[in-house]
DNA sequence: GCCGTTTTCGGCCCGACTGTTTTCAGTCG
């Protein structure tokens, strides 16, 4: 059983307690454990067999015992129960927008309600208003909410999200003068791997005007909701987006809030406590005392912390790691100094080696990695070993040009369905650098594709594995391959693991990365770019890094040439 | 249900907005 789907049984049964009216919080721990199993970076599985399920934070007795009995025979008798006594579709309910937990119980209850669809149903006869509690308007919001539910859209990749945050902000700007400061929080700032909406926040001594003028901004199709100081929109593309104002005296505390994520807030909050403070995003109280905060830096420093980057707060540790002053020193794009993962219009790349090389070089990157697909590839246009040859002298002819600048060799080398590599030995021997990937027979059971993956990092040509998950966003999940097992082999293998930075892969993904940085393999950060734009990609890549705790040193392409060529496998070979 | 150099019991983050309420409950983040 997966993490995730451990992850899923706990949250479901979660929302079932909380339908069944029990103290909120039985249902909060339910969730933070299904939280920290979800980003565990290991298998429950193996955590099980050894016999350390109380080690993950927020499982304790009760839990573990739970938990055994589900790894061990597949089933919880517990969440069997809560089936029996709750049906499924009352719980299906809880996807609804502004229908919650006592909700979904009223309309069970007094209308045997046990489905979206009668809720629906319902909600258009006028059938709810008749409920203690419920009026015209609230049923007239369930069944918007409904709708929203229908025409809901999935989480959107971050590289989507950034743009439009970027325009709004613009555009709230040059609309209104109130506005000071105007900042995207939340995931986006964390720079999660996909965004479910967009939290902007500014900060004016007019916050009403501010929020009148964001809420006419011709990119905003409905309002959702407005207040003096927040409000929420939906823009013509569906995405909703928060606003929230405070006066310049408060913003480092609304900027911290806002930026989340929740578990921070509270594990921050709960800090506050233990030293006699309240904190909300208006700053400290303590009693009647008000400690404000301008600047976020003087929220974590009143609670004795050093400012802790966005991109770690995730209450993964990174708390502790601020009260003992041993944060890492995360890595940067300007740490990077190549891309080891492009592709040409010698297979599925739009341009020409000469234009990403220039392009490479005006980034100000000491070297640039040529790895076109290997002929296995067929739909990508993969290289022959005839072809590899004359595109081998193309990139010699061109690196006379530069003093400044590398242009190095590599393959990205399909790793067949039956784990064998695309090319012999003699040919991955020529090349400088070595990408092994996996296109097809992403479906493969576990051990099968786990094998795949370990034989071609044991091959001694073999430097880097490309996108090790082979996860697509919002299309394709990861593949069954063992990431445990991948992460020990290339310990011992001193197999580099790419983190993919093109938009909807972000592939491995931060859990996997902060595993890797913590066992000491190393990283490669790549844009994986098919034509010049493609070269942002590789800013992603490094958020990633970032969330997954990665410091210069666990990343082979902040090497300068040298150092890298010399980091590369086939010389501790040769 | 978890958790503990002030606790093995009694806490568990804090506030905005909305609607149906004459003082607060539900939902959301």
């Amino acid at each position: 059983m997966t993490n995730k789907e451990v992850a899923e049984i706990l949250r479901r049964i979660a929302d079932m307690l909380e339908i069944k009216g029990e103290i909120v919080y039985k249902a909060l721990a339910y969730r933070r454990a299904a939280d920290n199993i979800e980003y565990l970076g290991r298998d429950i599985e193996d955590v099980w067999r050894e016999g350390k399920l109380l080690e993950i934070p927020g499982v304790g007795k009760s839990l573990a015992e739970k938990l055994d009995e589900l790894l061990r025979t597949g089933k919880m008798s517990f969440y069997e129960e809560l089936k029996e006594e709750i049906p499924p579709g009352v719980v299906s309910l809880l996807q609804v927008p502004e229908v919650g937990p006592k909700t979904a119980k009223l309309v069970w209850e007094k209308l045997g309600i046990t489905s979206i669809q009668e809720l629906e149903r319902a909600a258009r006869e006028g059938k709810l208003r008749t409920l203690p509690g419920l009026g015209v308007k609230s049923e007239a919001k369930i069944l918007a909410g409904i709708e929203a539910f229908y025409r809901r859209s999935e989480r959107i990749p971050l590289a989507t999200a950034l743009p439009v945050a970027k325009e709004l902000i613009k555009a709230l700007k040059e609309a209104t003068p109130h506005a000071l400061k105007v900042t995207a929080a939340g995931s986006l700032r964390r720079m999660k791997a996909t965004i479910g909406d967009i939290d902007l926040l500014a900060s004016s001594h007019k916050p009403e005007e501010v929020i009148e003028t964001f809420t006419r901004l011709p990119q905003v199709a409905e309002v959702s909701m407005k207040g003096p100081t927040k409000s929420t929109v939906f823009l013509h593309s569906g995405l909703q987006v928060d606003l929230r104002v405070l006066p310049p005296e408060r913003y480092g505390s609304l900027l911290q809030y806002f930026t989340g994520s929740k578990e921070h807030n509270v594990a921050l909050r709960g800090l506050a406590l233990d030293m006699g403070l309240s904190l909300s995003e208006y700053g400290f109280k303590r009693g009647e005392e008000e400690i404000l905060c301008p600047e976020e830096e003087d929220v974590y420093h009143t609670l004795g912390l050093e400012w802790i980057p966005p991109e770690l707060r995730e209450n993964r540790g990174e708390i502790e790691a601020a009260k003992e002053g041993r944060l890492p020193r995360l890595v940067e794009l300007g740490d990077i100094r190549g891309d080891l993962h492009v592709h040409t219009n010698w297979s599925d790349g739009a341009s020409s080696i000469e234009e990403i090389a220039e392009a490479a070089r005006r980034r100000g990157y000491q070297y640039l990695v040529i790895s076109d697909h290997s002929h296995g590839l067929g739909i990508a246009k993969g290289l022959t070993p005839e072809r590899l040859k004359e595109q081998r002298a193309i990139i010699d002819e061109l690196n006379r040009r530069w003093s400044d600048f590398r242009l190095l060799q590599g393959a990205e080398v399909e790793i067949r369905a039956d784990g064998s590599l695309d090319y012999p030995d003699e040919i991955l021997a020529s090349l400088d650098l070595v990408i092994a990937s996996i296109h097809t027979g992403l479906r493969q059971e576990r051990e099968r594709i786990t094998a795949r993956v370990i034989n071609a990092m044991r091959n001694p040509y073999v430097d880097i594995i490309g996108h090790p998950s082979g996860r697509i966003l919002g299309q394709r999940e990861e593949s069954a391959v063992d990431m445990d097992e991948v992460l020990r082999v290339a310990k011992e293998t001193g197999t580099i693991l790419e983190v993919n930075g093109t938009p909807d892969r972000l592939d491995l993904d931060d859990v996997y990365i902060r595993r890797a940085v913590e066992m000491g393999v190393k990283l490669a950060i790549d844009s994986d770019a098919h034509n010049l734009y493609g070269l942002d990609s590789l800013e992603f890549g490094v958020a990633m890094a970032r969330r997954g705790w990665a410091e210069p040193k666990d990343v082979v392409n902040t090497l300068p040439l040298e150092e890298l060529l010399k980091a590369l496998k086939r010389n501790r070979h040769h």
